[in-house]
DNA sequence: AATCCAACCAACCGCCAGTAG
DNA sequence: CCTACTGGCGGTTGGTTGGAT
């Protein structure tokens, strides 16, 4: 098979695109959109196939697009993503505002080049793999078992809590919205806490009561929340009362935190902890973008892997 | 200054799924 | 159904760049 027709075509210019092309694909798309990309080179004036045409505009001439070395906060989220979602560079793109998939993958690619490169390279030595390290990690060994593991295995919600052998919560400390008292979310936090008391005890803490996130102001479709019951089994999710798609379509936008309780208490779940698919394993704090800067990360994983 | 080489990254390729006819 | 077409995706390539020798 082959080709796509439209590169079929005679006089198709390939390459790199000169700031002329650019300028043309540019004048065409920002006064007429892009309906058939099919359509655009004829009409833009270009000699290049349409496919060509979109990868452009999307991977470097729209107006969104995010230039620049990845910030901690978007190197962290690869990470996480990549051990969640392995090779899924458009699924990892969605929830880095402004990043491309292809960017993503080029990054990922010489970031493995290099770890590669010095196999044996012990954690005290490799300053820019502990800088990346999730908190919680206590070697960089451990991080590499996650993402291989992930990398050679289908991944799955099921076989990351396998490989993780304990539930795994997530919550954040924005201390503005957590009014004490003022929600159900207290009482869920207090069934978290009591499921895996070594993994996190409020009284050893330093940090304030940590609250769950709060679903309410979740417009963000970068968010997909999973539910997990208390035992680490997944909610299917037919089941769950809030369902974002990688595409932004959504079954419900939100559910706020009354909606959250009742459901809970039809469902006779007697406690609950959020996996984020988004994050993986990461907890963070209020819309969980890469790109709002906040850094009050905070994840709680076992201290045994 | 010239050459080499590794890293980077923009662009292409091949495949796949969805869909219109 | 079948076919052709399209957009989208991940893998790969090859040109460019910059540092080392």
């Amino acid at each position: 098979m082959g080709h796509h027709s439209c590169c079929n075509q005679q006089k198709v210019k390939r390459g790199l695109w000169s700031p002329e092309e650019d300028e043309k694909l540019i004048r065409y798309i920002t006064t007429h959109g892009y309906g058939c990309w099919s359509e655009v080179p004829e009409k833009a004036g270009l000699q290049r196939c349409g496919k060509s045409c979109r990868l452009r505009w999307i991977n470097y001439l729209r107006p969104d697009i995010r230039r620049g070395r990845f910030t901690p906060e978007e190197e962290k989220l690869i990470i996480s993503l990549h051990s969640i979602v392995g090779n899924r560079w458009a699924h990892i793109a969605s929830h880095l505002p402004g990043r491309t998939d292809n960017e993503i993958k080029n990054y990922w690619n010489s970031w493995i080049k290099k770890k590669i490169r010095k196999p044996t390279t012990p954690p005290s030595t490799s300053p820019s793999s502990v800088e990346l390290m999730q908190p919680g990690f206590n070697s960089v060994d451990q991080l590499d078992a996650i993402i291989n593991q992930n990398l050679s295995t289908k991944p799955t919600p099921d076989n990351i809590f396998s490989s993780m052998h304990c539930p795994i919560f997530m919550f954040d400390t924005s201390a503005g919205d957590s009014r004490p008292g003022s929600s159900a979310r207290d009482e869920i936090i207090q069934d978290v806490a009591t499921l895996n008391s070594d993994m996190w005890n409020p009284q050893n803490q330093d940090q304030a009561l940590p609250t769950l996130l709060d679903f309410s102001s979740s417009m963000d479709t970068t968010y997909l929340p999973s539910l997990v019951d208390g035992m680490g089994n997944m909610v299917p999710m037919e089941a769950q009362p809030c369902c974002v798609g990688d595409d932004g379509a959504t079954s419900r936008e939100c559910f706020d935190k009354q909606e959250l309780n009742e459901w809970m208490d039809s469902q006779q779940y007697s406690s609950l902890l959020i996996w984020d698919q988004v994050q993986g394993t990461l907890g963070g704090e209020g819309l969980p973008t890469a790109t709002t800067g906040t850094d009050s990360m905070v994840t709680s994983f076992p201290s045994s892997l």
